[in-house]
DNA sequence: GCGAGATTGTGAACGAGTTCACAAGTTGCG
DNA sequence: CGCAACTTGTGAACTCGTTCACAATCTCGC
């Protein structure tokens, strides 16, 4: 419980303790230990408790965790105990796939808006929204007040709506594009990409490692 | 360039390196130091040094390294030197973004076949595709002979695909399911979770941490 | 050919995050 | 009540990955 500050693996556990203790709730379950929690979650008993560690002390020695009690805290700790409204710019295929996905209720996330930048486009229904100029994006967040923002536009627009999403208030982007975007110190970025994921799978689906060197330079057509 | 287990962390990134070498070579560089690598991925130049390492030597002090030898290189690392057969379970949302989307081109990762199990939805065309019912999976995998599968089923659904997926050869799921999927010692999951991802931008979204506790147990409604 | 300048590859130091292990707290039963 | 069974919370040890720093290597120009 000291003022350390929270390594991130820790706050991405939340999330999944949370998924779990919302399975529970559904299923009547009213106490959880986190022996019950390692079952159910993958995670060890010892880091789920050290994990809740840094925010207090949640359990009862002997009994375990109310999982409503849980729920309720976990949400605090993670801002998900209000609505939180979000931007999505691009209405595209993973726009589609966002604006219509049911699971954000449960965790009390909203898509508020949705933006693009083609006129074809902008006017049209999108899930229950309208799709919205991306040049209104700062005014229309002046109503909302999302501090939340997803990219789901072509990477080489990516860097532009970032910078537009920032100036509009948003300070955490999550950014389905393949780039590195540059933000101010105070805006924090996660990257999703599936191709990296994939990439990983790909290697570990053979299982040797035999890339035996074969010096850069060498090979034949590209010189240095 | 020991025999030692090669770090996760350091494979996601070198699916970054390939990234921005891909980058370089498409803007006609022919070579690149880790300082300018730096540059271009965010990641130190020494970080990238050391992640090479790992493999080999592919470098030349005081030059850099060949663009087009190090994306070779990382291809073959990968596996990504020769296609890669993509088992997609899930023709619906998700499925559908990422039957087009474009860009598994550039890294030799083709999705060879669509699987679902509404019968209303089998038959039909999807991307260059047509949907598969999902009990023929084993059949048609004999023929393609893919490692890698892709769960975008409901939650409810994802163990029972992922047991599917393992018989019928895959040793690396992508899954995007939110569910821990039990799978034998070969297999690879990762999982991708835009919710997860979400609430820890949430949490970083509001500076201040103060869920002052609370005593799990106080609080009312739910006995224990 | 040789020295100046650039850059790599890597052992060693460091640090963040995980696991261990146990004291302290809770419950229930005899 | 008091003891046995159980579970939490957390310092300490440990593990794994990152950062540092420098010897070794290579290029180029004179
Ligand atoms: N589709 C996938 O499966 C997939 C997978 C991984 C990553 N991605 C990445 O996600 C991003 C979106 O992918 P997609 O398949 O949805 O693309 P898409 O082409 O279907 O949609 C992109 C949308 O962004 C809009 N747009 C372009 N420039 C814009 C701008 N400056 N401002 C506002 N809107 C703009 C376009 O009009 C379009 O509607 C891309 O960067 C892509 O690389 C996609
Ligand atoms: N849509 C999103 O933005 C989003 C975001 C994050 C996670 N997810 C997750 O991704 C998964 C897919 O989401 P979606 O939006 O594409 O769902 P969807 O409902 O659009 O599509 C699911 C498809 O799976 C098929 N299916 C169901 N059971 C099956 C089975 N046993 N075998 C084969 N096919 C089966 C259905 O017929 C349907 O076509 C879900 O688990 C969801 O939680 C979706």
């Amino acid at each position: 419980m000291t003022e350390t500050r929270v390594p991130i693996p820790t706050l991405e556990r939340l999330a999944i303790y949370l998924r779990v203790l919302l399975d529970a709730h559904e299923a009547g379950i009213q106490t959880l230990s986190s022996q019950e929690m390692e079952q159910h979650s993958g995670i060890s008993a010892a880091q789920f408790r050290k994990d809740l560690s840094y925010f207090g002390e949640f359990g009862k020695p002997g009994v375990g965790y109310s999982v409503s009690g849980l729920i309720h805290c976990i949400e605090r700790i993670l801002r998900l105990d209000e609505e939180q409204p979000i931007l999505l710019v691009g209405a595209g295929n993973i726009g589609s796939a966002l604006v219509g996905y049911p699971n954000f209720r449960a965790h009390r996330l909203r898509i508020a808006a949705v933006f693009d930048n083609n006129f074809v486009k902008i006017g049209r229904p999108f899930g229950d929204l309208m799709i919205e100029d991306i040049a209104r994006i700062k005014e229309v967040n002046a109503e909302i007040g999302a501090r939340l923002g997803i990219i789901a536009v072509p990477a080489h627009a990516a860097q532009e709506v970032a910078d537009l999403l920032v100036e509009a208030g948003v300070t955490g982007i999550l950014n389905f594009a393949p780039t590195i975007l540059r933000v101010p110190e105070h805006v924090h970025v996660r990257n999703v990409s599936f191709l990296q994921e994939l990439a990983v799978l790909s290697y570990h689906a053979v299982e040797e490692a035999l890339c035996v060197n074969g010096q850069a330079t060498r090979g034949g057509k590209d010189g240095v």
